[in-house]
DNA sequence: CGGGCCGTTGACTCTTGTCAATCGCGGTGG
DNA sequence: CCACCGCGATTGACAAGAGTCAACGGCCCG
């Protein structure tokens, strides 16, 4: 039963406009290829072969699943630098989309596949990946089963602040991925950051994808923990 | 920034009663130590150092986080065999509880922690546990951020009913863990059960832990996907 | 300049949570 | 062996939070 380990390079190679250039570093090691998404184009799709592991190079890639009926879940947002896709099987078990437009570089499942050498020390970013992908699948569990609107979008606003390094969040995506990420509609987003911004915990500037967070503290108050 | 990964057995030595003794296997490696647990205790607290990580040998642990106020949500439940506790800082991010009375076998975080050797074929099961936790924690989310109560508490019975291999469900566990590891009230989970008997998708004997499943299509159609 | 899409707002519905009472298994002690 | 007791589970009535449906507004793009 093999699972997905492969390098991962440290360096971060300049964003490429190439559909799927092959990708060589400065050491030598022909580790990944680059490839360009559009708006809403699919990464790969819930079935498909996972040959393949990620990182963003620039742009935002979406993780999600679907049920039947079309309720869907976005289990993370894959921001620059995060690594994504690495799969026990050998098949996607998730949906992976850009949200914006996006580059990302493709590693193969490759060479470290069964033999995971010690002085590789590169197979440790992809493990990395995985413990961090879990830690934070745990923290959004809470947020999906135990906290309320309010809540979940003010836990939301705190993660993207910490992870963009600001208090002026200019959100990557759209009102239903946002929804679709904390388990609530589109309406109820709108309405709790209406409400956040009355109580001028936030301020919404007419550009529709900007926030502005004007109390840190009154927002950690509403997170729950 | 390491990661605690190390060997796992793959052969279940029999259950001790010992409190914590250690541990040798055929092969004369010191690996673990086994460690019992009476219902309710806690294995590690959120925040305790995270030196050690866990194998279930027998009985059921839960995973758990909480929010100030006292909400709760559990996880996973850790049924015999399952790895866990495979942390990326040091501090454990979750506090692990008993459900019932429990043995596990503690695995110091110990030499594999910086180099991962590749002939030692067994921190391959460490990472196979955080790959498949990682999987399940992504079906959950989904599970907690887009069904309904119904649809929970039928996705819940047939994963308990997977994990068993039977139809006939001794649940391990209370009303209010499955409750909080559904994002439900012990109240919902009471009447949606109650509902499912009275279709007679299932059966609810008098002993109040057994779960029968009658008709497997009908809860497969409720589980939304 | 016009149109479409995304987001906001409002009215109403409905699922689920809350509060409270009762049931009944399971364990204890007489 | 039986009666009692306590806690977990069930059930009911009601409240509240979030969803649904619908209309409107305003960017953004052609």
């Amino acid at each position: 039963m093999p699972f997905m380990i492969a390098a991962a390079s440290r360096a971060l190679p300049p964003a490429a406009a190439g559909k799927s250039a092959p990708l060589r570093l400065p050491d030598g090691g022909s580790i990944g290829a680059i490839r360009s998404l559009s708006k809403d184009q699919s990464l790969y799709a819930e079935g498909d072969s996972a040959a393949s592991f990620y990182k963003v190079v620039s742009g935002v890639v979406r993780t999600c699943r679907l049920l039947r009926d079309g309720r869907r879940q976005i289990a993370a947002f894959q921001l620059p630098g995060d690594i994504f896709g690495i799969e026990h099987g050998n098949r996607h078990r998730f949906a992976a989309e850009a949200v914006g437009d996006v580059t990302v570089i493709a590693y193969r499942r490759g060479r470290l596949d069964t033999p995971m050498s010690s002085d590789d020390g590169l197979a440790r970013e992809a493990m990395d990946a995985v413990v961090a992908a879990l830690e934070r699948a745990e923290r959004h569990m809470l947020l999906l089963g135990r906290k309320g609107a309010m809540e979940k979008v003010a836990t939301f606003l705190l993660d993207m602040a910490g992870r963009v390094h600001g208090s002026v969040i200019e959100l990557p995506m759209s009102r239903i991925d946002i929804a679709d990420h904390l388990g609530l509609t589109i309406e109820t987003v709108s309405r709790s950051l209406t409400h956040l911004e009355r109580d001028g915990t936030i301020a919404l500037p007419a550009t529709r994808r900007t926030v502005v967070i004007r109390q840190m503290a009154a927002l950690r108050r509403l997170e729950g923990l």
